[in-house]
DNA sequence: CAGGATCCAGTTAGATACTG
DNA sequence: CAGTATCTAACTGGATCCTG
């Protein structure tokens, strides 16, 4: 094997890995996964605190079940805080929390070898 | 804004994001997504080159189609290579290729950071 | 304004049986 | 042994309309 590395599998899974019972790697792709957390995550990056409809207005084609749910989950997952004013007519805004702090720098990584492996493909 | 790091939508999808058009860190986890594919890269990583039925026992709960149709995802994204032996029954090795060096650590970060996520929860 | 409710379509995954 | 083919089930995402 040419990866010198500790196995991911021993940090994560221990040795219950491939995946049979609890996978921290699996569980950790759930809470980015599906078609529209990436892009609210790195609107709200790219731009802090956003309100709802402006965050709509950016994210090109979601829909209101879409981000109204998306928004939910990334906030039980802790990774969005969402705060409201009970001003008239309501504003809501939301942010990213501390949690996504480690995980931007990771994302940076993933895109950087995505990029990588996208273009040095048809070597077999 | 807490993360001084450069913006990974700089990185990735320039001033596109949030991912209007392209994005390479979408389709960085379109990579590795779905149900089976970290599953599979995890035995692989674990040990190494492997033949099919070993994969299918290791995997627990996969089934043929999947397995199939994951590896070949997986091959022509570059991530694993196929090597068949002509011999009688034929036999068919399964490994990583060097595209996955890079990722390993990656996904060990971010297995990492969902831990360390899921378990600092209910923070709200 | 910031969503919720409802209903529908498309995609993804699984069960089972079969083949070179 | 290493898959394919077919059919079905489940889940994900979307359109539209509605509301405090």
């Amino acid at each position: 094997m040419i990866i010198e590395e500790k196995s991911y599998c021993e940090n994560s899974c221990a040795n219950k890995c491939p995946c049979k019972e609890y996978c921290p790697l699996g569980s950790a792709l759930k809470l980015i996964g599906g078609k529209w957390k990436i892009p609210i995550l790195c609107a709200l990056h790219q731009d802090g605190t956003t309100r709802y409809n402006e965050l709509k207005r950016k994210i090109n084609g979601i829909t209101n079940t879409m981000l109204a749910s998306s928004l939910k989950e990334l906030e039980n997952d802790g990774l969005v805080c969402r705060r409201q004013y009970d001003e008239m007519p309501v504003r809501v805004e939301y942010a990213l929390t501390s949690a996504c702090d480690d995980l931007i720098p990771i994302l940076n990584q993933l895109a950087k070898w995505g990029s990588k492996v996208n273009s040095g493909e048809g070597s077999k």
